[in-house]
DNA sequence: ATTAAGTATTATAATATATAATACAAATAT
DNA sequence: ATATTTGTATTATATATTATAATACTTAAT
């Protein structure tokens, strides 16, 4: 998958790189499982600092979106979690505005609509659905620094 | 409208007072022209400083979602700007991401739209459509500092 | 003249973002 | 065993963002 960084944009990097992934499972150039490059390589790649991967990759991590294998870096492994109406609440939320947005900008309910389901025909529908084996690798953080 | 802050999140005050705004005019509970709080009344409602509101009002501003008039204060005045292409495009993008993040969630194709269409129907249609009249207070910052 | 509106200014502080250079821990590959 | 590769931690630095405070300015309604 090709990411590509606005440097001079109001996002920040890590989240940029976050956003780029998450769309890249969608449309299914990251499969399941599959593993993502390693810190040094793309940061390598893409001309950034490792720790700002490394940002990116915590917070996909915190999300449940990737796993991270110290030994074999980080592989697209969604999760579900947490109570599933705090989740709908929150899209419920995040969608009202980009709604709002939308009607603002003169974009009729159809039109929105239609947006919408252009999208959802575009995500692939291959993820969670079932699933719950390879999960074992997310309690593995003790509290131990030294 | 009722705002409600939350000061220890992670986004920044001017900015969730930006959407609550936004979200509350598509409720239709802020109609179309009608003024907003002035910057010092809501930042004492609020509890907040009258230059966060200020950015608030001016990222509205710029996003063509309000007028500004020095002396009559902000109200709310949607007006389309831009190419329709660039705005679906952008909105494209930021549905991506909603439906990508859903979809690794485990909420599936029916589901979202469900969701989409629950939240195209809660947007008051009452919006732009037509309207081109009082769109005249928007050039009036020349250059001028001192 | 007073008041009320947005705005500008200046200073300060805390936090977020990004980089650099290096080192560490843990497991694989040779 | 040794070298390599993985994520991670550390320390330092620089810049930008966010938010506040206190004050003053411009403009126009009252």
């Amino acid at each position: 998958m090709i990411i590509s960084l606005d440097m001079t944009g109001e996002v920040p990097i890590y989240l940029q790189l976050r956003n780029q992934i998450i769309r890249g499972m969608g449309r299914g150039e990251i499969g399941i499982g599959e593993k993502l490059p390693t810190v040094r390589q793309l940061a390598q790649d893409a001309g950034i600092n490792t720790m700002t991967v490394n940002k990116a990759y915590q917070m996909l991590r915190r999300e449940g979106i990737i796993t991270i294998d110290r030994r074999h870096g980080a592989a697209a492994c969604p999760v579900v979690q947490g109570e599933i109406e705090t989740l709908l609440q929150d899209f419920g939320v995040r969608l009202e505005l980009l709604a709002a947005e939308a009607c603002l900008k003169g974009i009729c309910r159809e039109e929105f609509l239609a947006l919408c389901r252009k999208t959802a025909d575009a995500v692939h529908p291959e993820y969670p659905e079932e699933k719950t084996s390879e999960t074992e690798n997310q309690r593995k953080e003790g509290g131990k620094q030294k």
